[in-house]
DNA sequence: CAACCATATCACCATATGGTTATATTATCA
DNA sequence: TGATAATATAACCATATGGTGATATGGTTG
């Protein structure tokens, strides 16, 4: 938890945020676009996912500021809005490695 | 997204760690352990929410590894297991801070 | 204009989840 | 041993959410 201590309200967007990337299919999104921008076609060759699945993932996505949308003629191009995802998965991949360490379990 | 590519089962793991965070339930508990370790008895006293939706959540912590629990006579004390929480909410506040500065800036 | 393409949204279903009440478990003590 | 206290779990309900197929919207091209 943060220092200072925070408000109901302040819990509840800081949850929200939290929730949007408690989802192993958006996370795969922010993935595909780790390197270059993307737009939903192409997203939807990179992962799989149906169209309408990742346009829906794609709102909230871009509702938390996660990530931005360009238009260019019919295409909407999406990207990583900063690279605040990045320092949070590494440190949630941190704590994954230990405890499969701990659990002596190999993870290719 | 962290810099190496992750395999289904990781980004799971991964996004199951964030689902826990992504509860103010569960925030409130983890800021409630900020200072210094407290039994189930006195969580309910500090945050107001039942005996056993207290216990729900904070095994859900404990599975997760975000608690510990040290058993001492008949109570169960939880203390945070590390400063991982810390950091990853104070990304998340500094996201929220941002954006409610940039929204002030739009109604101003 | 019509036809078409890319994307967003709608309606719906199945499942997951938070909260509650009641009960079970575990430890302490008379 | 039985009674009691602290915590965990079970059963249940209401709601939220992810996924799908169908449709709407907006932009492009002939």
């Amino acid at each position: 938890m943060p220092h200072r201590s925070l408000s109901p309200k302040q819990l509840d967007l800081i949850a929200d945020r939290f929730r949007v990337l408690g989802e192993p299919t958006r996370l795969q999104i922010l993935s595909a676009l780790r390197d270059r921008e993307l737009n939903v076609t192409e997203l939807v060759a990179a992962t799989g996912f149906s169209q309408a699945n990742l346009s829906k993932h794609l709102q909230l996505l871009l509702r938390v500021g996660y990530v931005e949308r360009r238009k260019e003629g019919l295409s909407a191009y999406y990207s990583l809005a900063d690279r605040d995802v990045f320092r949070l998965c590494d440190i949630m991949c941190g704590r994954v490695e230990k405890e499969m360490k701990a659990q002596r379990k190999v993870w290719a």
